[in-house]
RNA sequence: GGGCGAUUAGCUCAGUCGGUUAGAGCGCGUCUCUGAUAAGGACGAGGUCCCUGGUUCGAAUCCAGGAUCGCCCA
C-alpha cells in the first residue's frame, strides 16, 4: 500500500453540504443575524446568536471563521419569506424606508380602493404587487412616497349580498325590514374579509399603510364628497333630468353606463313583424319590427328615415309599406312594387294603433314621425316606438310634441291603464301581446331572434330602458376639458389613451349620479314642496340650517333632517337618492384627507398622483370617475401615469370564475412557491396588460428559472467565502471585469425600464444577467473559489449585492435575504439606494461573446463527433480573423479549458477548413440599389470570393458592374460566409469556425480514462454516503488499461478524490462496487480514511 | 352593429428602423457535464409567423379586406 500525503487535498474544500442543510433547515435563518452596528463584515465577537453557536462545531472542522450566515441550497422560499416578514415588522422597515426620505421630492401614489366584502383573489394580487413595485423603486431612487390604503364601502353589490343573506329580494322587503337595520348589516358586511385582505396584503409584501386607511363610509369621507357635489352644483353642473335610463326592475334603480357595460349577454327574444293599417286605405299597412312586443301596449308612434327609399309592396292581395332595401328580405321575392317614395312622403300619415288602452298621445301621436336613428340593416325601416322606452324614441317623441306616457311601474309591471295587462311584468306580457295581435290579424310574422342584450350586472335581470327622473352631472359640458386632461396622462399601454379611454370620453354622456337605493353616500340635496332646492356642502352648513345633524350621515337618519325653506317657509326634505359609488371612489384624492375641511397641506402635496394602477376594466370605472371629478373640480387630471392590468385567465384562456371552479386562490400559490415567485411571475412573464394564463404550476416555472439560479449562485458564494482564508492579490481578471461590465449594463437597463414602468423588460434583463453569472462566470471560476481567490469572491459578492438591490422592488424577500447576509450596511435592502450604473467595457463584453460562441461551436463539434468532453483532445483549429481572432486569443485559455483541448490553433484563412462565400449585405446595399438588388446579389455571387475577401480585409474595395455602371463595394457591403469542405468536423457560424482534431494518442486516451476513473470514484464516494470533505482510502482493481491510466495520472486522481491512500489490490475493506467504463471493468473500493 | 387589442413551435412568450437562415424558456427524444445547483451544455424533432390581397428589390414587421378570440360600447 502506498501512502500519499494528505496535504495534496485542497485545504479549502467547502464544508459538508449536508451539515449546512441540517442546521438551516430545521430553523430557517431567513434573516441573517448580524451586528446592527457593524458596517462591513461581521466580526466573530459580534455574533451572538443560536446560529453562531450551532456553527461552532463546523468551524472547528473547517478552521477559519465564517464571514456569512450559512445558506441552505434547498431553502424553502415560503419559509424564508415568513422570517423576512417578521424581521420587517420587528424593525418597522416599511416606515423606516419612508422616514429616510422625509423632505425629499414626493412620488405620489393613489390606492384605488378595493371592497373587502369578498375574498381577495389572484387578480387582486396582480393589482397589489404592481401597486407596490413602483413606490418601492421610487423610494430607493430617493423619493418620498406615502402609501395610504383605502376601502370602497358603498354600493349595490354590498346591498345585494345582504339581501341574499336575509333571503329578501326587493326594495319593499328592505323597507319592511327597516333601512336602519339593513344599512347596519351593510356596514358590518363591508369588512367581512378585512382580516384576510390585510393578511394577504402583508404576505405578498405590499407595503401600504393599512392602519391609516380611508374608508368611503366614514362621515369625514362623506362630508368631502358632499363638498365636491356642492362645488359641482355651484357650477350649475348638477341637475335632475327626465331621461331614458337603463333600469333594473328587480333592484329598482337605474344603472350607470359603466354598470350596463358589464352585463351584456346573448339571449333569444321574440322577433315580431306587426301590421299598422293605414287610415282610410283598406288592405294597406305599415310593417314594423320589434324584439320587445310588450312595448306595443304603450305604442306611441312610427318612425321612418325621411331620406331613405320606401315602397308599397303587394303580395297575396295586401300591401305593405316598408324600406325598399328590406322589402325582399322581409316579404320574399314574390312581390309587386306598386309605388316608390321617400320616407319624407310618409310623414304625418295616420294609422290604427295596435292596442286601445292609451289612446291619447297628443296631436302627433299614432302618426309617422321622422327619426335619424332608423336602421336599414335589419327590421323593416319602419320603427315602432313606445316613446318612453328608448333614448332615441324619447328624443324624437319629445321633439315632435308627442305626449310621453309611462305605464310601467318601478317594479316592472304595467299599471292599471293597461287593461288586462295591468299588474303583469313587462317581459311576461310578450306572449299575451302576440296572441292578442294575432287574434286581430295584426301579426305578419312571429319568430325568435338572438342578440346581445344588457342585463343587470349583479342580479342578472334583463334591463329595460325606461324614462324616469334621475340626477345627473353635466359632464358633457366639460368634454373638451376632459379630453385635454386625458392628453396629460401617460398611459400604459399607450393605446388606451386615444383608443378605449379617449373614445369613451369623446362619446361622453352626462353622468347618471343617483341611485334609488339605501347603502350609499346620501345625495345632499334638500327640496321643499314648492320645488326650491338646496345642496348641502358640509356638516357645518347642515347644522346651521337644520340645527341637528345625526351621528351617522347615512340613511335613514339623514332623511329625518328638515328645515324651513328660506324662500317659501315650507319644509325642506332630502331627496331620497344615494349616489353612484363610483363618485365615492373617484373622490379619493381629496376625500381621503377630508379635504377641504382639514389637511389642506397633505392634499396639496399629494395632488396629482404620479402613479396609479388598476385593472383594465377600470377604464370606465375608477379611471374615468377620478379624471371626471378632478377635471370638474380642479381643471386637470389627478394622475400622471396609469398602468392598466389585464385579466387573469385559467390555462385554457377562460376567465376565472367561481361557477367554473377554475379560480386559483392566492394562498395556494404562496404556500407552494412563495410571494416572490408570485410577484416575479406577474412582473416578468409578459406585458401585464395582455392578461395572464395562470396556474400554480406556471408560477413554479418562474421560481425554477430565476430564483433557484440566483439562490444557488448565492449559496455557492457563501459556501466558499466561508470556507477558508482569502488568497490572491485581489486583482480582477478579465472574467471578473466582464461580469462587472455585464452588471453595469444590466443596471442601466433596469433603471431605464423601471423609469418607464416596465417591469417585464427590467426583470428579464436581471434574469439574463443572473444566468450569465451562474452558468458562465461561476462555472468558469470554480477553481478560483475553491482557492479562496479574493478577486473572484469580491466580484461575485458585488454582483449579487447589486442584483439584490436591483430586484428589491420586484422580489423584496429574496433580495433582502441576500443583501442582508452579503452586505448588511443597512438593516434592509429596502433602506438602501438603487444602484448607479458603473463603467462598461463593451469591447470586453463583445470579446467574451465571441469566445462563448466559439465554445458553443466546439461543443457542437464534439457532440457531432460523439467525443465526450471528458476526453481531452490535442487541438482545436479556429478560423477567425481581425477583431474576432483578437477576442479569441484573448480568451484562448478559457476556450481551451472549456473545450478540454490541449491547445488552440488559429488560422486566418479558410483553405484548411473550407472556403469563403460572399453574400450581399442587404441592409446596407438595399437602400442604395433598390430594385437592382437581384442584379447586385448575382454580381456579388460571381466575384472570386477568396480574392475579394483578401482585398476587402485589407481595407480595399471591389467593384461590381450593374446596368453598365461600375459600383464599389466596401467590406461592410458584403458578408463572408464560411462554407465548410466535405469530410471535416467543422462547426461554423458566419465568419468563424471551430474544427476539432480528433486524433487520439495513448497519452490523451490515458488522460481521458483517468478522468473516467475519477468520475467513477466520485460516484462511489457519494454512494458510500461520504461527506465531501472526507478523506478516503481508495483501492482499485479490474481492467489493466484503466489501472495503467490511473498510475500515469496518480497525483491528479488522488487530489481529485481526496484519497489518503491508494492501492491496486482492491481490498481495503471498504464498500466495493463494480463499474463498467466503455466495456472495461473497474472495481472501486472506498473507505473513510482513519477508520480501519 | 361600432371601437380597442390579440393571433409567431405542443405550451408560455421574444422578435429593434422592413433586410433574405424567425428565436428563447418549458415540455419531448438522444447524448453529455457535474462534489454549488431542484441545475448546466450539445444535438434533434416541432413553424402556412391566422387567412387573402396589396405596397416594396425584399414583409412576421407597412397598408386594405376577412377569420377567430378577448375586452369595451350600442
Amino acid at each position: 500500500m502506498q501512502a500519499i500525503a494528505a496535504r495534496a487535498c485542497s485545504p479549502r474544500r467547502p464544508r459538508a453540504r449536508r451539515s449546512s442543510r441540517t442546521c438551516s433547515r430545521s430553523t430557517p435563518s431567513a434573516w441573517p443575524r448580524r451586528s446592527r452596528t457593524s458596517t462591513t463584515r461581521r466580526s466573530a465577537s459580534s455574533r451572538r446568536s443560536a446560529a453562531s453557536s450551532r456553527r461552532s462545531s463546523l468551524h472547528r472542522l473547517v478552521g477559519p471563521v465564517a464571514r456569512y450566515e450559512p445558506v441552505d441550497p434547498q431553502q424553502s422560499f415560503p419559509q424564508l419569506e415568513e422570517g423576512i416578514l417578521a424581521r420587517w415588522k420587528e424593525k418597522d422597515v416599511f416606515h423606516e424606508s419612508m422616514r429616510r426620505r422625509e423632505g425629499a421630492e414626493r412620488f405620489v401614489f393613489y390606492e384605488g380602493p378595493p371592497t373587502a366584502n369578498g375574498r381577495p383573489g389572484s387578480h387582486h394580487v396582480l393589482a397589489r404587487v404592481f401597486k407596490d413595485v413602483f413606490p418601492r423603486y421610487k423610494t430607493m431612487r430617493g423619493y418620498f412616497c406615502e402609501r395610504k390604503a383605502g376601502w370602497d364601502c358603498h354600493g349595490l353589490p354590498v346591498e345585494l349580498e345582504i339581501e341574499r343573506q336575509l333571503g329578501i329580494s326587493s326594495k319593499d322587503d328592505i323597507e319592511r325590514y327597516g333601512i336602519a337595520e339593513f344599512n347596519a348589516k351593510c356596514r358590518e358586511s363591508v369588512f367581512t374579509y378585512i382580516d384576510e385582505w390585510k393578511a394577504l396584503t402583508e404576505r405578498i409584501g405590499f407595503w401600504i399603510d393599512l392602519d391609516d386607511a380611508y374608508a368611503t363610509l366614514h362621515n369625514s369621507y362623506i362630508e368631502s364628497v358632499w363638498w365636491s357635489l356642492k362645488e359641482v352644483w355651484k357650477k350649475d353642473l348638477l341637475y335632475e333630468g327626465h331621461r331614458v335610463v337603463p333600469y333594473c326592475t328587480r333592484c329598482g334603480t337605474a344603472l350607470s353606463s359603466h354598470e350596463v357595460a358589464s352585463g351584456y349577454k346573448d339571449v333569444e327574444d321574440p322577433s315580431l313583424y306587426v301590421r299598422f293599417p293605414v287610415n282610410g286605405q283598406d288592405g294597406v299597412s305599415f310593417l314594423a319590427w320589434t324584439t320587445m312586443p310588450w312595448t306595443l301596449l304603450p305604442h306611441a308612434a312610427l318612425v321612418v328615415d325621411p331620406a331613405a327609399d320606401y315602397v308599397r309592396a303587394k303580395r297575396d292581395g295586401e300591401e305593405q309599406i316598408l324600406a325598399a332595401s328590406l322589402a325582399e328580405r322581409v316579404l320574399g321575392e314574390d312581390i309587386e312594387i306598386t309605388e316608390k317614395m321617400k320616407g319624407e312622403a310618409l310623414l304625418g300619415m295616420g294609422y290604427e294603433p295596435p292596442f286601445p288602452y292609451l289612446p291619447d298621445y297628443g296631436e302627433r301621436g299614432h302618426t309617422v314621425l321622422a327619426g335619424d336613428f332608423v336602421s336599414l340593416e335589419d327590421g323593416t325601416g319602419v320603427v315602432h316606438t313606445g316613446a318612453a322606452f328608448g333614448e332615441d324614441d324619447f328624443r324624437v317623441a319629445t321633439e315632435n310634441g308627442v305626449t310621453i306616457h309611462n305605464p310601467v311601474l318601478p317594479d316592472g309591471t304595467f299599471d292599471e291603464r293597461m287593461g288586462p295587462f295591468a299588474g303583469v311584468y313587462v317581459r311576461d306580457a310578450d306572449a299575451g301581446v302576440i296572441e292578442a295581435l294575432n287574434e286581430r290579424g295584426r301579426v305578419f310574422r312571429s319568430t325568435r331572434y338572438e342578440h346581445s342584450y344588457p342585463h343587470c350586472w349583479r342580479c342578472d335581470t334583463p334591463l329595460i330602458y325606461y324614462a324616469k327622473r334621475s340626477w345627473y352631472v353635466k359632464t358633457t359640458e366639460r368634454r373638451a376639458e376632459l379630453l385635454a386632461a386625458n392628453e396629460s396622462v401617460d398611459w400604459h399601454p399607450e393605446h388606451i389613451k386615444h383608443g378605449r379611454f379617449g373614445k369613451w370620453l369623446e362619446n361622453n354622456v352626462d353622468w347618471a349620479l343617483s341611485r334609488e337605493r339605501y347603502w350609499g353616500t346620501p345625495l345632499p340635496v334638500w327640496r321643499c314642496e314648492d320645488g326650491h332646492e338646496h345642496t348641502v356642502g358640509s356638516i357645518e352648513e347642515l347644522r346651521g340650517l337644520a340645527g341637528e345633524v345625526p351621528d351617522d350621515l347615512h340613511r335613514p337618519y339623514i332623511d329625518d333632517v328638515h328645515w324651513d325653506c328660506s324662500e317659501c317657509g315650507r319644509e325642506m326634505t332630502r331627496v331620497r337618492e344615494v349616489i353612484d359609488a363610483w363618485w365615492d371612489s373617484g373622490s379619493m384624492p381629496f376625500a381621503q384627507w377630508h379635504y377641504p375641511f382639514e389637511n389642506q397641506d397633505a392634499f396639496a402635496e399629494n395632488f396629482p398622483a404620479d402613479y396609479i394602477c388598476e385593472g383594465l376594466d377600470q377604464t370606465r370605472g375608477w379611471f374615468y370617475s377620478q379624471l371626471a371629478i378632478s377635471t370638474l373640480l380642479f381643471g386637470k387630471s389627478d394622475f400622471r401615469t396609469v398602468l392598466c392590468l389585464g385579466l387573469i385567465l385559467d390555462p385554457e384562456g377562460r376567465k376565472m370564475s367561481k361557477s367554473k371552479g377554475n379560480v386559483v386562490v392566492p394562498w395556494e400559490v404562496i404556500d407552494a412557491h412563495g410571494a416572490d415567485a408570485f410577484r416575479w411571475y406577474y412582473f416578468t412573464s409578459k406585458q401585464p396588460w395582455d392578461g395572464y394564463r395562470f396556474s400554480v404550476e406556471t408560477v413554479g416555472e418562474s421560481v425554477r428559472q430565476f430564483m433557484l439560479t440566483l439562490w444557488n449562485t448565492y449559496a455557492f458564494l457563501v459556501l466558499y467565502a466561508n470556507a477558508g482564508e482569502p488568497s490572491g492579490d485581489g486583482e480582477p481578471t478579465d472574467l471578473d471585469r466582464w461580469a462587472l461590465s455585464r452588471l453595469h449594463a444590466t443596471t442601466e437597463t433596469v433603471r431605464e425600464r423601471m423609469d418607464d414602468y416596465d417591469t417585464t423588460t427590467a426583470g428579464r434583463a436581471v434574469a439574463a444577467f443572473v444566468d450569465d453569472l451562474s452558468n458562465w462566470y461561476v462555472r468558469r471560476s470554480r477553481r478560483r473559489f475553491w482557492d479562496g481567490d479574493r478577486a473572484a469572491v469580491a466580484t461575485l459578492e458585488e454582483c449579487l449585492v447589486t442584483v439584490a438591490k436591483l430586484i428589491a422592488p420586484l422580489t423584496p424577500f429574496i433580495a433582502d435575504a441576500i443583501y442582508s447576509n452579503l452586505d448588511g450596511t443597512e438593516d434592509s435592502v429596502h433602506l438602501s439606494d438603487f444602484p448607479e450604473p458603473g463603467p462598461r467595457d463593451e469591447e470586453l463584453e463583445w470579446q467574451m461573446q465571441v469566445a462563448r460562441d466559439a465554445v458553443e461551436l466546439g461543443h457542437a463539434g464534439r457532440s457531432q463527433a460523439q467525443f465526450k468532453v471528458r476526453q481531452p483532445l490535442r487541438e482545436a483549429v479556429i478560423v477567425a480573423a481581425g477583431r474576432e481572432r483578437e477576442a479569441l486569443e484573448h480568451f484562448s485559455a478559457l476556450v481551451a479549458d472549456e473545450l478540454n483541448v490541449k491547445e488552440l490553433r488559429f488560422v486566418s484563412e479558410a483553405e484548411e477548413l473550407g472556403r469563403f462565400e460572399l453574400k450581399p449585405n442587404y441592409r446596407s446595399l438595399g437602400p442604395r440599389f433598390g430594385k437592382h438588388m437581384p442584379q447586385v446579389a448575382a454580381a456579388v455571387a460571381a466575384l472570386d470570393s477568396q480574392r475579394a475577401a483578401e482585398t476587402l480585409r485589407a481595407g480595399g474595395e471591389v467593384g461590381v458592374t450593374i446596368d453598365g455602371g461600375e459600383h464599389p463595394l466596401a467590406a461592410e457591403d458584403v458578408q463572408l460566409v464560411l462554407q465548410p469542405l466535405e469530410g471535416y468536423q467543422v462547426e461554423r457560424a458566419g465568419t468563424h469556425a471551430v474544427a476539432l482534431n480528433l486524433e487520439l494518442d495513448d497519452e490523451l486516451r490515458r488522460e481521458g480514462l483517468a478522468r473516467d476513473v475519477v468520475r467513477a470514484v466520485q460516484d462511489a464516494r457519494k454512494n458510500a454516503g461520504l461527506n465531501v470533505e472526507d478523506r478516503i482510502d481508495l483501492s482499485l482493481g479490474g481492467d489493466e488499461a484503466l489501472l495503467e491510466a490511473v498510475r500515469a495520472h496518480e497525483p491528479y486522481v488522488v487530489r481529485e478524490v481526496l484519497a489518503t491512500t491508494l492501492s491496486f489490490d482492491c481490498d481495503c475493506g471498504g464498500v466495493t462496487s463494480e463499474i463498467t467504463l466503455e466495456d472495461r471493468k473497474l472495481e472501486v473500493s472506498v473507505r473513510r480514511a482513519g477508520n480501519p
